[in-house]
DNA sequence: GTCATACATCAAAAAATCTTGATCAGGAGA
DNA sequence: TCTCCTGATCAAGATTTTTTGATGTATGAC
């Protein structure tokens, strides 16, 4: 329970972590246009190269851009799969606590 | 234009960033439960009174919580506007681009 | 094979964030 | 009034994150 509680702030942390980031953030509003290759996304926000690959590893590691390789191109896409679970998880944070955390007080 | 989106990130960042620490997300959790003094919370969670401190500011100064003075306690409570603010902005990130965008290139 | 391109990774510096302990401000009660 | 209590704020140090420039790796063209 306490592992499984942890386990899971670790993963919140890290997600919102993801998101907190201009940068970041217009990576992934580029994104939603579709898969874009890095060399796009280096012009379309004027970022050195190595700071591109910094903020797509954290996006990376985070699940929320997955990648793909063609021949000397990687593509990122968004995984929206990540985005469903973020809003889960905020909406988790705004809902009525459940009757057993009532009883525990907390969490 | 790009005033109205940029404060819009500064927004994003914002948030995010509040809800990307373990501390914070543990003050919410028990925030959850209905209002805290701060004097509950730092027991609750074992912290010094100047970092819960710290903690909060980043907390109210992005909305998700708001404060009230009674007598020497100052109690905190969950905005749950603001959480159903950041619902709605991963929605719209993870949403289609619109017509508009699509013909712009972006965002 | 060599060369150029696209991108990842690394190390060092810079910047932002967080923690700690001290001090300060406001309210309640003697 | 003085004193205690709650909590905010500040400054210094510790830690983490981000940026930068250099180097490394894989791919395709020649």
């Amino acid at each position: 329970m306490a592992t499984r509680s942890s386990l899971d702030t670790d993963r919140a942390v890290r997600l919102f972590h993801a998101l907190s980031d201009a940068t970041r953030l217009s990576i992934i509003q580029r994104l939603r246009l579709g898969e874009r290759c890095v060399c796009e996304l280096t012009d379309a926000l004027d970022a050195a190269q190595s700071r591109l690959s910094f903020h797509l590893k954290v996006l990376r590691d985070a699940d929320l851009v997955t990648d793909r390789r063609e021949g000397r191109w990687m593509y990122y896409t968004l995984n929206p799969e990540t985005l469903a679970e973020m809003t889960e998880l905020i909406d988790g944070l705004a809902a009525a606590p459940s009757a057993a955390e009532r009883r525990s007080g907390c969490c």
